[in-house]
DNA sequence: CGCTATTTGTTCAGTGGTTGAATTATTTGA
DNA sequence: TCAAATAATTCAACCACTGAACAAATAGCG
């Protein structure tokens, strides 16, 4: 460590403070908070002031008696994040300040199945540029920009397999031009970042969740079944950035046949088309997020073959998860992507599983949620990112050449 | 981050870089290596040298031009850890020095089933007293203890449960006299602490192996199945300190019953009980590692029904393992305790079973091995983990109160 | 044997960043 | 109007790292 990783490494500490308070803190608390002397905060503070990482907040009017603390905010001026997200049925952009909030977000509806990988990058690029466009009236820079993509990506943004879109050894970022104005690599990131969608969308949930250094696992249901991995506030993303297959553990070692080449995995009970063959809605040939919206409404009207299509794939989730919350001691589950809307007859079966199975629940139950975020949780959860890697290093964002 | 910190910080860089050299570096390699200049390895190393941590080599008798370097390595005469268990048929004491020697060593074998909480710790207790003993014989101070325990322990050292054992909430720390010599707290953690079986011997497997940040799953076969994960070459935990708990995931969510409430569990097909009783060694009612030593020698010599109960074995652990490494990408399965002797039969159907289910396999190969630790893994992995402690962090133990 | 080249390790003035106390700024309450 | 209180800044001191110069120790060579 140089000496100067000091000074940066005050400069993450003081601007975590920020991010993580409730309310602005002053220089004063944030010296009391972190141990260092308020000479020390101040001229912490200075440099983010200068590097437009944070701003002051107003004056809030009642304070006690002394001279009135000036309370220290995210600047939503400074960089921001852009999102992206190509799925089976969909194409979504947004941009997320420092703040956390989302700033634009455009989902763009289209079966992407049949279009090519160049003609869709092409698409997106334009989602893209709209994005951009916008950001920039606001007084934004874009800082670099994550993409989400359904399926295995490679540390070069190589997708090597999305078999839900039909992809296969896609360079991502070749065709989508790179983004031509995030061309400048910040403190040695790619100006564009390619990830698994469920990934993204776990780690859009970790910071739309509350505060703290939360474990969960966050199962996205779309054709297939991702989980995205987050162990103690931080992505696990594996040896090799692909963990979370949760999509073909074996429920039943003789069950029916998977694409995968194994037998009874999760996704021959618990996948989308499994479901919607279940409930009687496979020749229906809607799109899947119709499809879903139907199957729900069908489940609220009390339609048995829907009731019974949930509670059973409810039941094969509820024993994977359980495997899962036996390995890893979690104490959340988050019901993600097509499974959100679902929620309601999926957690009932899921819990059962869980208190049956889980050695540990007896003593600290397991929560079963629906996600927060809602559609196209992984743009979000990618733009979150971009701006969360500014946060925890902002010396690179600082020395950037601009 | 305070100033003194910069200088915390590099002890445990300087000293890190040491540890994990393969021959014994010099302050101007470490300075190379660390990026430091040489006058500050040079300060940092005085530190070091004036703490026992390090010591000088002896000169290599040929180098080349220039003034010879003087090697530095661990010291093999200052602080060390005490590891102990507690297991079904043994308790087991060790001494681990900071280089990673096992100094001592002791298996005391015995039923510890009908004996009671307080008179097995005594047991223990003395065992301990022993090692202790022949630590300061050779120069060596105790810097802490670790207990293995084969069940589930909170923070505060209770053991919460141990089935196999037949303990319930047994305060361990305060039945075992909080060993008399290691009172004192060093940077803020108890003299002792107890930790789960599984977890301690993944941790002496990460330390026996080799160098880097691995991520693997070690599988303790006892009479219970035990997991340890390490993540990135750290142990992990969970939530609550209880994740591993591998012998209840879900083989056949219709099997036969488990006693954790379940049915179909791992432990039902992979338990040593079950393995003995599918190869007709149950009624034998020897102890537990006579048994696997007998079971292994009937497979070597081609008896079909042993043959025949560890394939099935492999093949029930194969599914359980391949669903844990879809869902962390893992690179590597260590078969430990009670699987280790079984290894040459177990391997082949745990890694038929991967090949078939985990989506990556195809891509890159997962390789599944026995222990490098043999018997009371856990023991030494407990002690490794002590010393590991004042490496990741010297200050603490530079600045103690002696 | 003496000289030079070479590499290691130490010394020392210089610098960046934190520290602690004193000082200034701004408000409340008597 | 003034004292009390709290916030933020200023400034000399200090700590640890930096870079360059220097001393130490050896091999190679004539």
């Amino acid at each position: 460590m140089r000496q100067g990783s000091l000074r940066e490494w005050n400069l993450a500490v003081v601007l975590g403070r920020i991010a993580a308070a409730d309310r602005p803190p002053s220089r004063a608390e944030l010296a009391a908070g972190t141990g260092l002397t308020r000479a020390t905060v101040s001229a912490v503070v200075e440099d983010l002031l200068a590097g437009r990482l944070v701003a002051e907040a107003e004056p809030t009017p009642r304070t006690g008696a002394g001279r009135p603390s000036r309370g220290l905010v995210l600047a939503t001026d400074g960089p921001a994040g852009l999102g992206l997200e190509i799925n089976v049925d969909y194409l979504a952009a947004c941009v997320v300040d420092l703040a956390g909030r989302v700033r634009h977000h455009t989902v763009h509806r289209a079966d992407l199945r049949p279009v090519s990988p160049t003609e869709a990058l092409a698409r997106l690029a334009e989602l893209a540029a709209r994005a951009r466009a916008d950001a920039t009236r606001e007084g934004l820079t874009l800082a670099g920009a994550a993409l989400a993509v359904p399926g295995l990506v490679d540390d070069a943004g190589l997708v090597r397999l999305a078999p839900n879109l039909g992809w296969r050894d896609v360079p991502v970022p070749a065709l989508l031009g790179a983004g031509a104005p995030l061309t400048a690599h910040v403190d040695g990131v790619p100006p564009l970042v390619v990830d698994n969608e469920a990934n993204l969308a776990a780690l859009g949930e970790l910071h739309a969740g509350p505060a703290g250094r939360p474990s969960f696992l966050h199962v996205s249901g779309e054709v297939g079944i991702g989980a995205g991995i987050v162990l103690d506030g931080a992505l696990f993303r594996g040896a090799r950035g692909w963990s979370g297959e949760i999509g073909h553990i074996p429920i039943r070692p003789d069950g029916p046949p998977c694409r995968c080449g194994g037998r009874g995995c999760l996704e021959t009970y618990t996948g989308q088309e499994a479901i919607l063959a279940a409930a009687g809605l496979a020749g229906a040939d809607l799109p899947a997020d119709t499809a879903t919206t139907r199957l729900a409404e069908l489940a609220g009207a009390g339609d048995p073959a829907a009731l019974r299509a949930l509670a059973e794939a409810g039941t094969a989730l509820g024993v994977a998860v359980a495997g899962v919350v036996n390995l890893l001691d979690l104490d959340t589950v988050v019901l993600g992507g097509g499974y959100a809307p679902l929620a309601p007859w999926l957690r009932p079966p899921v819990l059962a599983e869980i208190s049956r199975r889980v050695l540990t629940a007896a003593w600290s139950p397991v929560t079963v949620r629906p996600a927060a975020l809602g559609a196209a949780a992984a743009a979000v959860g990618g733009a979150g990112s971009v701006v969360r890697r500014i946060l925890a290093r902002p010396a690179g964002w600082l020395a950037r050449p601009a």
